[in-house]
RNA sequence: UGGGGUGUCGCCAAGUGGCAAGGCAGCGGGUUUUGAUCCCGCCAUUCGCAGGUUCGAAUCCUGCCACCCCAGCCA
């Protein structure tokens, strides 16, 4: 594959095909989510899809709420859904659209398949019909509703539009095939009686149609081409396909079902998501734990590294758990790419440079090799704050950062040499004393002994106090959705808060969501909610790649 | 045990009859004022299994096996 070719998968197959053959001359696809929840990382996989796809090949991506049940929906997360589609970077073609706004045509349709004699009023309560159904080895049997006269269904269903009967006391049902092996086709429901206020469409309608008889027709008004759904719905599509053909709807689309994308140590069903909510495993819907779009920016995923990773994994047809580390891996690449360095000290031990006194402006590059980045003022002076995990009294020659009678580098300044520390009556180290090497601002010592390692510092007089979250995945099993209890197999050590870090000044400034790369520790991003210039906090996004942590040393 | 799908490297995934892409992970080595990045190299004689067709098969045929989905008036 050449590197700018989008990868090959059997839906860009399909759709070349489809353009090259005229069996369509304008690509248009959607994305149809029902607003009954927040949308997670699996979501941003369909809508890639999509999107993509349109944009591909020149066409439209429709955004279509798929309100077909009040009951579970609402207003909340039609917005919170809009809210994350364009923060992934996408528009919509036109206007948002609902799938409640085609009730009336839909109804219209309906009355269209009675006088067909292909749908019917059905009386069954929703056990009985169960019972009807047969089971996956054995056909069902007819409903004694099932030969009722075009005229009686006719009247039956306008009286059920009319609200004249009692919630789940009828449907209205296709005349299919009862004896089918696909469940699907035997026959199916298309309404059903539900007084429920509508967040659209308020109480004009006691009626409300199913998902099976609702999401062709739907496709079919606003011409869509390639009508992209994930695998479970496959069963479904000879069920599409009867109603698109047995309606004089105005376009003909299709369907084509590819696998949802599934990652380790994630879970992604609304109820186990929202028991970790409610049970208080995370602070929120948008936790940066979670992996809902909200929680993924929050963490400070960027948009583009997520379209990046869908891409990456690639659109097949098998059922398949892609490795997290393959969505870090892809944040780490957009990040190390496009975020400004900074230093940050977790865990701050005291430095003393003791021939030095007086204090000093240098000047750092914000990133090694994008220089259209700036560069910044960073306060450099005798006491300064290193990370307590970067000093040992003594240490083994793998060890390269600072100790006693050895020199390290404090990054984009000087070389020093530690002489001494003191320490509490616990033993534990309060200050390190050390030297300062003439002449190594951006050189190397003159005597030629230089320093094993290089660590990062900020300014005891300048820095700031912040607050950082370090976070890890949540679940301790890849698999936390075969867990019985989601609970039970959630990461103790997934958040671990300092509230004794510090800061270069300036990176305190920051608006809230910049990422930055604290050298040496890792992505972090300026909380979206809870950061402040003069009350920091930063979530850590990702650790940097580390393969000597595990090595003694 | 009815129907619909899927099986290519540890994890994804191209490939659609001509001598197994790529990414992630891993492992070596080099560069480096981030133990990061970057760079170089290694990593499937083999494509679920067994037969068959063919000069030639991951790609075609047959049979098996494994896994996923379907019996909501959810989507």
């Amino acid at each position: 594959m050449s590197s700018n070719e989008p990868r090959s998968n059997f839906l860009r197959t399909q759709i070349q095909s489809d353009l090259d053959q005229g069996v369509v001359t304008d690509v248009v696809t959607r994305f149809p989510p029902e607003p009954n929840g927040y949308l997670h990382i699996g979501h941003a996989k369909s809508i890639t899809v999509n999107f993509g796809l349109a944009e591909q090949f020149g066409g439209r991506c429709h955004l279509r709420f798929d309100d077909t049940n009040p009951e579970k929906e609402s207003q909340e997360f039609i917005d919170s859904i809009q809210e994350d589609v364009r923060w992934l970077g996408y528009t919509w073609s036109g206007e948002v659209r609902y799938a409640s706004s085609y009730f009336e045509q839909l109804y219209q349709w309906a009355l269209y398949l009675i006088d067909q004699g292909l749908a019917y009023v059905c009386d069954l309560s929703a056990e009985q019909a169960r019972e009807y159904r047969g089971s996956l080895t054995e056909p069902g049997k007819d409903s004694p509703y099932r030969n009722r006269t075009i005229e009686e269904n006719r009247a039956l269903f306008e009286q059920m539009r009319a609200g004249a009967f009692a919630d789940g006391s009828k449907v209205l049902r296709a005349k299919i095939d009862m004896a089918s092996p696909n469940i699907n086709l035997r026959d199916p429901i298309l309404y059903r009686i539900r007084k429920a206020e509508h967040h659209q469409t308020g109480n004009a309608w006691p009626i409300y149609p199913t998902y099976d008889y609702a999401h062709g027709q739907e496709d079919a008004i606003e011409g869509i081409s390639h009508s992209i759904c994930t695998l479970e719905f496959e069963d479904h599509r000879p069920l599409y396909d009867w109603f698109i053909a047995n309606l004089p709807v105005p376009s003909k689309p299709r369907q084509f079902e590819f696998a949802r994308l599934n990652t380790s140590y994630t879970v992604t069903s609304k109820r186990k998501l929202k028991a970790l909510v409610d049970e208080g495993a995370v602070a929120g819907w948008d936790d940066p734990r979670m992996p809902t779009i909200a929680g993924l920016r929050r963490r400070g995923y960027p948009a583009a590294a997520i379209r990046h990773f869908c891409e990456e994994v690639g659109t097949s047809r098998s059922d398949s758990v892609v490795d997290v580390a393959m969505l870090e891996s892809a944040v780490r690449n957009h990040l190390n790419q496009h975020a400004a360095r900074a230093m940050c000290v977790l865990d701050p031990l005291r430095l003393v440079i003791t021939n030095v006194d007086a204090s000093e402006q240098l000047t750092l590059a914000n990133h090694p090799s994008d220089d259209s980045l700036g560069s910044r003022s960073v306060e450099f002076g005798a006491e300064l704050w290193i990370d307590r995990d970067d000093f040992r009294e003594e240490a083994n020659k793998k060890y390269k950062r600072l100790v006693i009678g050895k020199r390290v580098r404090l990054r984009g300044a000087y070389v020093i040499e530690a002489d001494a520390c003191d320490k509490g009556p616990d033993g534990r180290i309060d200050v390190v004393y050390a030297r300062l090497i003439e002449g190594t601002l951006g050189e190397d010592p003159a005597d030629g002994v230089k320093p094993k390692g290089v660590i990062h510092w900020v300014s005891c007089a300048t820095g700031k106090t912040a607050t950082v979250r370090l976070y890890d995945r949540l679940f301790t099993e890849a698999n936390p959705g075969k867990a019985e209890d989601v609970m039970a197999v959630v990461n103790p050590m997934s958040l671990r808060q300092l509230d004794t870090a510090v800061i270069e000044a300036a990176a305190a400034e920051a608006a809230p969501e910049t990422v930055f790369q604290f050298e040496r520790e890792g992505y972090f991003v300026a909380d979206r909610f809870d950061h402040r210039p003069d009350a920091p906090v930063f979530n850590l996004t990702i650790g940097l790649r580390d393969t000597w942590s595990a090595q003694d040393g």
